[in-house]
DNA sequence: CATATCGTTGCCAAAAAGGCAACAGTTGGC
DNA sequence: GCCAACTGTTGCCTTTTTGGCAACGATATG
């Protein structure tokens, strides 16, 4: 597997080596086609790039130059082949995911540690955002595969897997609600609300949940961090509108109380897993894709 | 001409068109040969570098990496290219010289700008120094020409042009040896002396001139820079003992005296050019060597 | 003066690349 | 639904490039 021209191969061992047939020995061709390729060399550019001496030839002015750049091409060529080995068998060697935020606690860090031993040598590049841009990446490309919140029908993107998350109220166990089983929204108005900023709010599941009522929640706080709004319910502020996959590490360590909506007839806290439509996945994050599907599935049956 | 290989170059195309045959018609050859560029590019790598859709070739992953690396190698090329292409007729992009600080004081920089008239494109690298250093850097070929003070005979050194530079001392006009015709070294032990420092002082033409007669000088100042020394006596403080070169400057704009020492019988500051032994300078170079030579004989018949 | 080593060149065989035509598959328009 | 216009691919052949071998002239070394 060679890269390079062969001319300039033979010039590196030349340079190398101060002689045709020391180099041509090396190479295991004959001197004559050695001398050849770097006469045509020469020839080519126009410019010397040995001096000749009686004994050997030795690098001109242009030669140094020549034989530092095409050094440089050697160590680009090495990297790139090695690269390129990762790739074989794998298909690539970066996968390059685009996600909410809450998948990012638990559930894909434990999944992609268990596609580590499988593909060792596959790296990942995570990216968290809102469903907008992580649907702006997939579509360019920017991202190998994408998991969001309610995304509008687009045929840029192919839908592989959706899923329903329970939507509901997240609260510090001293909460009065926490002991509540059945909890309707309106009931929730009388508390103080940790409300996602408006960005946030934009296209989620609560601002539907609130447009088919006649519910008015009274906000305490706007956040542009599901983290922060976690920290805030912790600390007893108020009531955080969340689905069960965000607190799902809150709720197992009793940080936390979840509480589904009893009254919420909206289809609304769908996830939803996705690759672009124009554009075929590289093996290995084909095989990621199906782990993720499986994942998400696993999130269908209520944790609770 | 062309440094890459061909089946890269195709490839590049073909990543550009995403068509085998509108790359085979920009490349001006037949699409089946363009094609089997890629496989075979494909084959020795072991990699699939496009994904076959019913409408053309999209580049994988691995296509990616392939595209990103040869589009640097072109750049690198064509960059290669054109510092050749300077090269080409000169024999070299850059000229190096070390010489001593005196020189680049005006007769290099005039030498060099008639030079660059005659070949614009060669760019020059100075490095002033003791004898020590420019014979080291020649020597070593960091520097293609050298010229220093009195150097000390060596086989690895070629020496081209040697001048008998006159050695006096230089004064403020109003210094009392300002006026005197012809004046011995002894006379000077009677004024304060700005001294070259210790390191400037070992093989100087001061060293030897002091060491072959029994005057012991006033020492004033000791100095590691010529600037600062002719700065001094320029303020009165006292006498320099340098070459008329040294001063050359000062001279003409009447704001130092030169009076060569009449005493003295050393062969003592000879100004030498010199390039290594075992190496053939480029064209370029060897011109203005040529210039060099007959630049520094201009220097023999006393300024004064 | 002999010898060894250097780069270079002519002649010929081997290998690589290119051209042409045909084939199989998909897409888009009528 | 069929035809035209694409796509990549393959077999056969010619052209071009590259390599091997032997010999030549020149230079340095013993």
């Amino acid at each position: 597997m060679q890269l390079m021209l062969t001319g300039l191969r033979y010039f590196e061992e030349v340079a190398r080596q101060g002689s045709l047939r020391k180099a041509a020995e090396r190479l295991h061709v004959a001197a004559s086609a050695v001398n050849r390729q770097i006469l045509k060399l020469e020839d080519d550019l126009g410019v010397p790039l040995f001096e000749r001496l009686p004994r050997g030839l030795r690098l001109s002015s242009a030669g140094e130059l020549m034989l530092a750049q095409i050094r440089q091409w050697q160590r680009d060529e090495r990297q790139l082949l090695e690269t390129l080995g990762d790739i074989r068998g794998t298909g690539c060697a970066e996968i390059r995911i685009a996600t909410v935020e809450s998948l990012t606690d638990q559930v894909l860090p434990e999944l992609l540690g268990r596609f580590g031993e499988r593909f060792p040598r596959v790296r990942f590049a995570l990216h968290t955002g809102l469903t907008e841009e992580i649907l702006e990446r997939v579509a360019t490309g920017e991202a190998d595969i994408g998991i969001c919140m309610n995304p509008p029908p687009t045929r840029r993107i192919r839908f592989i897997e959706s899923v329903e998350l329970q939507f509901g109220i997240a609260m510090a166990p001293s909460h009065p609600l926490a002991q509540a089983s059945g909890v309707r929204l309106a009931e929730c108005s009388a508390y103080p609300a940790i409300l996602p900023d408006a960005e946030m709010f934009r296209g989620s599941t609560l601002e539907r949940a609130l447009a088919t009522s006649d519910v008015e929640l009274t906000p305490l706080a706007g956040c542009n961090r599901i983290l922060a709004i976690k920290s805030l319910a912790r600390a007893g502020l108020g009531l955080a509108f969340l689905n069960a996959l965000d607190v799902a590490r809150e709720l197992a360590h009793g940080e936390l109380v979840f509480r589904p909506l009893r009254d919420l007839r909206v289809d609304g806290a769908r996830l939803v897993l996705c690759s672009a439509a124009d554009r075929s996945l590289p093996m290995a994050a084909e095989v990621l894709v199906e782990s993720l599907s499986q994942a998400l599935r696993d999130l269908a049956p209520p944790l609770d």
